[in-house]
DNA sequence: CTAAAGTTGACACGATCCATGTCAATCTCT
DNA sequence: AGAGATTGACATGGATCGTGTCAACTTTAG
């Protein structure tokens, strides 16, 4: 079976992407990606930074929203992403305080990235 | 002393809002508030939306966001409003299969509007 | 070492988006 | 009826974004 490779160079990327290679290099210029590089300064793409792109990339396209929207959204992606197993514990387990705290701290974190004060007493 | 009325036409909410008449307009045609009508037709704003638009043109004029971008983000503050209270909840009761149901539906809705799939099992 | 192929960063070009501005027609209120 | 505001449609200038080009550098293979 054709085995796929772990690390992708730039061409590699944006070809399975289908996108331009400096439309990666803009993304990684604008802090949307981080690719490590090689002892020269090739960018090597990881897998999952290419899942990460293609997110981007159906933000942008598809719903329209721009580079400086998708940075927030992938913020918010962040605390989404810490908030669900905070919610999945609350299930089973009496919900002690240290795991409440958090839960408080990732709605106000997401308060903070809308826009909106503090959430109200 | 000066009462402030409770409701506003298009020229003193786009002068309180230091904003033209047309953006409001645009912003209504974009879905992005709505306005009542008078018997004829003409706009007529409550506070609240002054309020909504405000944070509408923070996102906007100092984020750099476009309006796809921004009723993305809406939408996401629909959501945090209605998680707040359920987190909220959780510290004094001990959780109701009610309540964390609805936690987890709202979690499942910020995935679905970050372009995630389904929180993984 | 050398040559071909790929990558790097800088710059430029169209397309699109956005706030603003203009204008004739309509609505509101006296 | 008439002055003043609002309506929607269209135009304009600035900014953003994907794409394309280019010379210099890096990588790979002989």
């Amino acid at each position: 079976m054709a085995k796929r490779p772990d690390f992708f160079l730039i061409s590699m990327a944006a070809e399975r992407l289908d996108m331009h290679p400096q439309t990666l290099r803009k993304y990684e210029r604008l802090g949307l990606v981080q690719p490590h590089r090689t002892l020269g300064s090739m960018r090597v793409y990881t897998q999952d930074e290419l899942d990460r792109i293609r997110l981007i990339k159906t933000l942008v396209d598809r719903e329209g929203i721009n580079l400086a929207g998708v940075q927030r959204l992938l913020s918010i992606v962040d605390v989404a992403r810490r908030l669900h197993p905070l919610v999945r514990e609350t299930a089973r387990t009496s919900p002690r305080a240290e795991v409440h705290r958090r839960l408080e701290d990732e709605v106000a974190a997401l308060f903070r990235l809308l826009g909106l004060d503090e959430p109200g007493e």
